[in-house]
RNA sequence: GGCCCGGUAGCUCAGUUGGAUAGAGCAACUGCCUUCUAAGCAGUAGGUCAUUGGUUCGAAUCCAAUCCGGGUCACCA
């Protein structure tokens, strides 16, 4: 009897001690620096068209990643590289040319990325009336989709681009200044920032020389017609293109000569990319190739492999407008999120300023969260018609759960003069505690994984614990003055580690709801 | 066809260094607001962990085969 006393007050000495230690403490669980330096590239649009539903799961998560890296002590660079030239680009470019009348964004009202992308979608319904007029004509569906005249001055539009021919210099500069407008509206909105952009037109020369010193290493080799390949298959792989015929880069040709630009901008250990299922075999290839060149980066990288965020439908096809926007997206949640507030009537005494910006907070914290609870690795369903919900395993309800203790705190402080007796503690106090003392375990499972899933969940049963402690046991009206100062303490320490949490997710914590 | 990824409750998902009655949320049903915010809490119901075989004292987890879904294998990016 006495020894079983005994051991149940050692353990909840040390529980308490636990919280004393730690419960002001606002960077519990992250770690000093480890000089390790670590660069993230995301988001990674093309100018052609607005952001959509799958951009912001790439967003939320590289941003998360960096800063869940960056609190387990790493050094983090996020960066971006834009795909800002190319054929595609052209077709919006062409588009403009042909229906504008010389238009912009300002003349009708409208954020650059949405406009540039509504030309980039009448590209394609001309393109497609072309060839249907063309086969109407006699022509072979084969012969009419090659030879649609729009396809063709597309085409001659990349050439003259890449002669640098001004009048088409101009219209590219002007319209990717508007579609950067529209993003950066966007960034700005969802909290996004990067160190570093590189844009597609700077880089996408620099691969050549990798493929110099790969055929002089004779790890790369060349046909008789000219082009440069490698062979893969001792790896399981086949042979891949590195270098066309006429010598222009393909895509990989531009990611080695990327990869070498970063390593010499920031001497980095590691290198992630968060870029989508779609490319798995892309970027293995792309470390393959590396490894076998013996750049000192090779190792450090990883392929941050998401999957896709599809329709009930099927995949979001953007040139058919078959998409989920992220503006008209995000607009949708905050709008619900007001309705929620509203009919909660808990905030009356809000100054307009003050709930546009607690309904901004909801809405994108209830989306933020929807995208990053599951593991990035799997494919999701998004349903347009089922709004994201606000109850259960969601952002509001872990915020919901910040604010309720915070109006604890604000009615009283812990003293922290008060000496704690470490003993007698409850089982909801006592499982409340455990949970909270997982936190840093919990953070660095989630930086080695990559996965700000663990911590969304982990934020998740925080809140659902407290709340079940906040319904069974009361903090202002406790048993004692003991029993008051230890529930404060363990108050703060739960509303520090879960705006601490969901800060890592880019998810901002109310002070009231 | 080759390679890769996935299949767990009606729906959305946790859960793999192999361990006890497989867990959440939503939806359904029962209760709980004169007491620190009910976006909450407590409870009921719901699963042959795709299928089959194998390894093991023990398998959702490891292996093999099969079925289903997706991706990829471009001188596209």
């Amino acid at each position: 009897m006495i020894k079983g006393f005994l051991n149940f007050s050692i353990a909840d000495n040390f529980w308490i001690q636990t919280v004393v230690d730690n419960y002001a403490d606002t960077s519990f669980g992250t770690q000093s620096s480890n000089n390790k330096k670590v660069v993230v590239e995301y988001s990674s649009p093309n100018t052609n068209k607005p952001l959509h539903l799958g951009h912001l799961r790439n967003i939320f998560l590289g941003w998360s990643v960096a800063e869940i890296l960056k609190a387990t002590g790493h050094d983090t660079v996020k960066t971006s590289i834009v795909n800002d030239r190319g054929i595609h680009i052209c077709k919006s470019m062409i588009a403009w040319q042909l229906f504008a009348e010389g238009k912009t964004p300002a003349d009708v009202n409208m954020k650059g990325d949405h406009f540039v992308g509504e030309y980039y979608v009448k590209f394609n319904d001309e393109y497609q009336r072309q060839v249907a007029t063309l086969i109407a004509e006699g022509k072979s569906k084969e012969d009419a989709e090659k030879n649609a005249p729009i396809l063709l001055a597309t085409q001659q539009m990349l050439v003259d681009w890449e002669k640098g021919q001004p009048e088409v210099m101009d219209l590219w500069k002007k319209m990717n200044s508007w579609v950067y407008a529209g993003f950066e509206a966007t960034y700005n909105r969802i909290g996004n920032d990067f160190n570093k952009i590189y844009y597609e037109s700077n880089t996408y020369l620099l691969g050549k020389k990798f493929v110099d010193e790969g055929l002089q290493k004779e790890i790369l080799f060349k046909k008789e017609d000219g082009s440069v390949w490698i062979d893969l298959t001792n790896e399981g792989l086949d042979e891949k293109l590195v270098l066309r015929k006429d010598g222009t880069s393909v895509y990989i040709t531009q990611d080695l000569g990327l990869a070498q630009q970063k390593y010499e901008n920031y001497q980095y250990e590691d290198s992630i990319y968060v870029i989508g299922d779609e490319q798995n075999y892309h970027m293995k290839v792309l470390k393959i190739i590396m490894q076998k060149l013996q750049a000192p980066y090779a190792d450090g990288i990883h392929h941050l492999s998401y999957g896709m965020v599809e329709l009930p439908s099927g995949r979001m096809k953007s040139r058919e407008g078959k998409v989920v926007d992220a503006d008209d997206l995000m607009d949708e949640m905050v709008k619900i999120a007001a309705e929620h507030t509203e009919a909660s009537g808990k905030v009356k005494d809000f100054t307009d300023e003050e709930l546009k910006e607690l309904y901004e907070i909801i809405g994108l914290g209830a989306l933020k969260f929807f995208l990053l609870r599951v593991d990035p690795k799997k494919k999701m369903v998004f349903n347009p018609e089922e709004s994201i919900d606000f109850h259960g395993f969601t952002g509001p309800f872990i915020q919901y759960t910040h604010a309720r203790i915070k109006s604890i705190l604000r009615k009283q402080m812990p003293d922290s003069s008060y000496t704690l007796p470490l003993i007698g503690l409850l089982p909801e106090e006592k499982e409340l505690i455990i949970l909270l003392e997982q936190y840093p375990v919990i953070l660095n499972q989630a930086a080695e994984e990559y996965n700000p899933g663990a911590l969304a969940i982990y934020a998740f049963t925080v809140a659902k614990t407290f709340n079940s402690f906040y319904t069974n046991l009361s903090v202002m009206n406790a048993e004692s003055e003991d029993k008051k100062q230890m529930r404060l303490r363990l108050c703060m320490m739960t509303s520090n580690i879960i705006a601490s949490s969901m800060k890592l997710l880019g998810i901002r914590v109310p002070e009231r709801m």
